[in-house]
DNA sequence: CTTGAACCTCTAGTCGCTGAAGGGTTTATC
DNA sequence: GATAAACCCTTCAGCGACTAGAGGTTCAAG
C-alpha cells in the first residue's frame, strides 16, 4: 500500500495533481487509512503511470480517458486506440509546422537586427509592420500540454 | 474614430479580447462616445496591431508589454528587444525539438499497430510501458500561445 | 510522548482568452 | 419621430491542466 506521496514519487507526479485527477474522475477514489489518508495499490500505480505517459506524449486528459476505457475493454479496441493516436500525431505535426514558421520569422527578425546599434530596431519594426513577414506564421491553440 | 467592433475587424481580434487587453492594462482606456461607447484612434489601432502580431509570433503578453515599452522609448532599445526575441526563439526551438520527439514516438507506436487485428494493441502497450520508448519525449509548458 | 514530515480539505490563482446574461446606444429605415 | 436591428456596455463564469496556499490532522520515528 502506497501513500499519495510515495505514488507521486514513483510516477513523477505532484501530490496535488493526483488529487486533481481523482476529482475529475480520471483516478478512482482510493482506499483510506483509519485516519483518512489515501492508500494506493499497484493497479492504481499502473493507471497513473499510463496517464502520465499519455500526458508526456501530449494526449489531452479526455483522450487519455478514452484510451483508459479501451485498455479496460480489450475486445477489438485497437482500431479506436489507433485513431486516437493518429489524431494526436496530426495535431503534433500541425504544431511543428506552425512553430517552424515562427522560428523562421524570428530568426530573420533577429539576424536583421544584430550588429548595427541604430535606433531603427528590426525586431520592433517587424512587429509594427506585419507586411514585412514572409511566412504565414499564425499560431493555433496549444492547449493540450500542461506544465 | 473607430468603434470597438471596427477595430476588432481591422485587427482580426475579438471584441472581448480588446476589452480584456484594456482590463490588464495592455491597451489604454480609450475615449468614449456620449453614450459611453469606446472610440479608438489610429494610435490605438497601431498598438493593437503590434500586440496581435506579437501574439502571432508566440510572444507572451508580458513579453509584448516589454516590447511596447521599448517601442515607446526608442533610445537604444535594440539590444533589449533583441534579447526578448532571442528568448522567444529559444523557447520555440525547444518546443519544436520536444514535439519532434513526440512525433517520432507516436509514429512508431502507430506503425507497429496498424494491420494485425490482434488483441495486443501497440498503442495501449506503449502507454503502459514507458520502457518501450526510444526517445526522451517529455513535453514542457506550452502556455504562451492562446487560441 | 513528542516532534516534524507528510497528509487532509477547501479555495483561489495561473494564462489568454471566450461566452453568456441582461441590459443600453446608435443608426438606418419607414 | 418611432421602431428595429445591429451594435455596444458591464459583470461574471468557464476553459485545460494543473499549482499554490491556508489552516488543520495523522503518522512514524525517536
Amino acid at each position: 500500500m502506497l501513500t499519495i506521496g510515495a505514488l507521486a514519487k514513483r510516477t513523477g507526479t505532484k501530490v496535488q495533481t493526483i488529487r486533481y485527477y481523482e476529482t475529475i474522475g480520471l483516478m478512482p477514489e482510493p482506499a483510506r487509512s483509519e485516519g483518512g489518508q489515501r492508500r494506493y495499490d499497484l493497479a492504481e500505480l499502473d493507471r497513473l503511470a499510463f496517464v502520465r505517459h499519455g500526458r508526456q506524449l501530449g494526449f489531452s486528459l479526455d483522450a487519455i480517458r478514452d484510451l483508459l476505457d479501451l485498455a479496460d475493454n480489450p475486445a477489438q479496441s485497437c482500431a479506436d486506440a489507433d485513431s486516437i493516436a493518429q489524431r494526436q500525431l496530426k495535431q503534433v505535426e500541425d504544431r511543428i509546422a506552425r512553430l517552424q514558421a515562427l522560428q523562421f520569422e524570428l530568426k530573420r527578425m533577429i539576424s536583421d537586427c544584430g550588429q548595427d546599434s541604430v535606433a531603427q530596431c528590426r525586431v520592433l519594426e517587424v512587429l509594427r509592420n506585419h507586411s514585412e513577414c514572409l511566412t504565414d506564421h499564425e499560431v493555433g491553440s496549444d492547449r493540450s500540454i500542461g506544465s
